[in-house]
RNA sequence: GGCGAGGUAGCUCAGCUGGUUAGAGCGCGUGAUUCAUAAUCACGAGGUCGAGGGUUCAAGUCCCUCUCUCGCUACCA
């Protein structure tokens, strides 16, 4: 690899719209921390920066729901996520965030400059625009009738009844959530970066140069380059966010996606004075840690921003991590699933370095992992405790009770001694090699073979055997037992920071350069080492059944429905209603549509007629085990053409909280084109 | 359906360009040991490497088909 002069290390900028969790820290916080770590501890210059990613539409969502300004959340979940950052020792630089005038006006200025060198395509689209609010709508805001099932209270993007995706302008009566009034629509401009011009470029630059990503990373990258790439819209009609710089754009800002990682930039200028040495010199390595649902926009769209800029540097790896899941499921803010980074803090105090340990020992490096607390009970117990706490402790004992805390002369080294000592470079070597491959995983396993080559050293030398008999020969292996734990202290700090304080201080010296270990006379004899602590306390079965308990009580709260099930929708006449004609049918005949994944053609008696309705159930039924089976359809709704096959209808269906869809049948057998009403 | 990633001991994972009896950590069993938070150390049991074909003197490792998991994407009337 090129020799490189400093480092910049970017982290994923959290979602200002909830706090920080496990699956954050195991996937990129803790990685790109013990990284970082291990760099300064190597001397070398880097930087490491992050921040709250403040703007887009889910915020002034949750800002409406809770009857709040955009800037409440954000504040609130800035604050508490640099806290408990802080707090949990992720050693950032800078941690900034995005609604900052740095970074408004960096992000503006990119904007501009991009602007001015006339990359940019320009569109003009038809949107809402709400008379009454005076500005354009999000496809959030509007809520209409569904064109496809009707629903009368579907969203601009989406209709939650029948799960359709839509444009805004599909929807039958719009309204404006905002106002309540019907919104109009009107010519809007955007401005759009041209991807599928870069594509030539990425297509050399990833596939070929940078071959050495993980393969997680390089496949997705190939598949979207594979797919082919479009231009994408970096502004949009919001009121929240970076305006954009060009005359006219009045309610306009920039794309969330655009600005948020320009916040890397922004928060490398409110850092230091030299950000351009970071961003611009060919000698800085650019490496984005973060999570696989951000590869796209690390991998192509802000590197595609950033040569498009033309006097930025591209990222030299980005070695995004898979997902975690907790205890089985998947973590989900939203069903308050997770281990919130706050909470632990507050129920483990003291255990900042446990939860490390253990996400770092379960990283999803290459697939998605499943976190248990059990999991973390018995890598605490069994490695922590007793691996590492147990070598250290071991040491001190013994040199408090034959020397009273004075580290000893050694004597003459015999073979074994001097091969135990020369293995703690081997060690190093290994863990090293693996952190510069980002195998963050394998080398925590490494440094913790550390802890066992002292356990090991111990037991074959037992010094506690020979003693009486031979204290001349017991000085020395116990001197080298403790050079070991100050070796320790060492290479653990990367993954186990406050732990390696902790030893530091019972040894009583100074933080030991990455370079000095292999060492065998960091502790000079006569050196008096404190009386010691432990390094690690058993956590016992009690605190995790309390945490099972916790998550048990939150999927018991999910399932008492009222919290999950939507809300009501508005008010309609008995009138309306029966518009509605729906029927008992029974299915005559059921074949899934080839080359889709849900689509299933059924054919249906209603009483009236026989037809074909496609139906979207396929995931869940196979067609040998519905024919015969009645069920109740809308039989009114106007024909559609889906696969290119008519469908007549709709089949209702009850989707549970899981998402699996039953079928709305009779309570007992009745004549088919029985009225629904 | 298309694309990408993954499916290797009970659990979490290594296995590079195919080559001696498929490895590690934790768990499990047996023994040793007592300095240590019943911790440690040694030894051992456990795998038809998702399934089935094929190429090869030789395949976990290459090719084909199928299957399951995760993600992106199409689709959901």
């Amino acid at each position: 690899m090129k020799d490189y002069k400093r480092y910049l290390i970017t982290a994923a900028l959290p979602y200002a719209n909830g706090p920080v969790h496990i699956g954050h820290l195991a996937g990129v916080y803790v990685p790109a921390d013990i990284y970082v770590r291990y760099l300064r501890l190597k001397g070398i210059d880097v930087i490491f920066v992050c921040g709250s990613d403040e703007h887009g539409v889910p915020i002034t969502i949750k800002a409406r729901q809770e009857g709040v300004n955009p800037k409440e959340i954000v504040d609130r979940y800035h604050e508490m996520n640099k806290k408990a950052f802080a707090d949990f020792g992720i050693s950032f630089n800078i941690y900034s965030r995005t609604s900052n005038k740095t970074h408004h006006e960096t992000a503006s200025g990119f904007f501009k400059t991009l602007y001015d060198k006339g990359i940019f395509l320009e569109k003009t689209t038809k949107q809402y625009f709400d008379t009454e609010a005076g500005q354009f709508l999000a496809d959030r805001y509007i809520t209409g009738i569904c064109p496809i099932c009707g629903n009368a209270s579907a969203y601009g993007d989406q209709c939650e009844s029948c799960g359709t995706s839509l444009n805004a302008t599909d929807l039958k009566d719009p309204k404006s959530t905002l106002s309540g009034s019907t919104p109009e629509l009107r010519d809007t401009l955007h401005w759009f970066l041209p991807l599928d011009k870069y594509e030539d470029f990425f297509k050399n630059w990833i596939l070929k140069e940078n071959k050495h990503w993980k393969v997680n990373v390089y496949g997705q990258c190939k598949s979207w380059l594979n797919a082919g790439l479009q231009p994408r819209a970096v502004s949009r009609d919001l009121e929240w966010g970076i305006p954009v710089p060009v005359e006219g754009a009045d309610g306009k800002v920039l794309y969330v996606w655009f600005d948020a990682p320009i916040g890397y930039i922004s928060a490398t200028k409110e850092l230091t004075k030299d950000w351009e040495k970071y961003w611009k010199d060919p000698e800085t390595r650019l490496i984005h840690f973060i999570g696989k649902d951000n590869i796209v926009f690390h991998c192509i769209i802000f590197p595609a921003m950033l040569k498009a800029e033309g006097s930025y540097i591209l990222p030299e790896n980005v070695p995004a991590n898979e997902f975690l899941n907790l205890e089985g499921d998947k973590i989900s803010t939203s069903r308050n699933w997770a281990v919130w980074l706050h909470e632990y803090l507050e129920e483990f105090p003291g255990k900042e370095d446990v939860l490390r340990y253990v996400l770092c020992a379960n990283a999803p490096e290459t697939k998605d992992n499943d976190y248990t607390w059990k999991d973390f009970q018995t890598r605490n117990n069994n490695e922590l405790v007793a691996i590492l706490g147990n070598f250290v402790n071991r040491s001190f004992v013994l040199t408090q009770k034959y020397y009273n805390g004075l580290i000893p002369e050694p004597g003459k080294l015999l073979n074994s001694d001097k091969k135990t000592l020369a293995e703690i470079a081997v060690i190093k070597q290994s863990v090293e090699n693996s952190l510069d491959n980002f195998r963050i995983r394998e080398s925590l396993k490494y440094a913790m073979d550390l802890a066992r080559l002292g356990n090991k050293y111990l037991a074959d030398t037992e010094p506690w055997a020979i003693q009486k008999t031979d204290p001349e020969r017991v000085k020395t292996i116990i001197y080298i037992s403790l050079q070991i734990t100050a070796n320790l202290s060492a290479l653990i700090e990367p993954f186990l920071p406050n732990t390696a304080g902790k030893l530091r201080e019972y040894l009583n010296i100074e933080r030991i350069n990455w370079t000095d270990i292999g060492s065998d006379e960091i502790l000079k004899p006569g050196h008096h080492i404190k009386k010691p602590g432990l390094l690690f306390d058993k956590i016992e079965d009690a605190a995790i059944e309390a945490q099972l308990e916790k998550l048990n009580s939150t999927k018991k709260m999910n399932e008492g429905s009222e919290t999950n099930a939507p809300q009501q929708k508005d008010l309609i006449s008995y009138d309306e209603f029966m518009k509605n004609d729906i029927r008992i049918g029974t299915i005559l005949e059921a074949e899934k549509v080839p080359k889709t994944k849900k689509l299933m053609k059924l054919k249906i008696d209603t009483g009236i007629d026989q037809r074909t309705v496609v139906s979207g159930i396929a995931e869940y039924f196979e067609a040998e085990e519905i024919i015969g089976k009645q069920v109740s359809i809308l039989v009114n709704l106007e024909p559609r053409n889906i696969k290119g096959i008519e469908s007549q209808g709709m089949i209702l269906m009850a989707e549970d909280t899981d998402g699996s869809l039953k079928f709305i049948m009779p309570g007992d057998k009745v004549s088919n084109g029985s009225v629904i009403s």
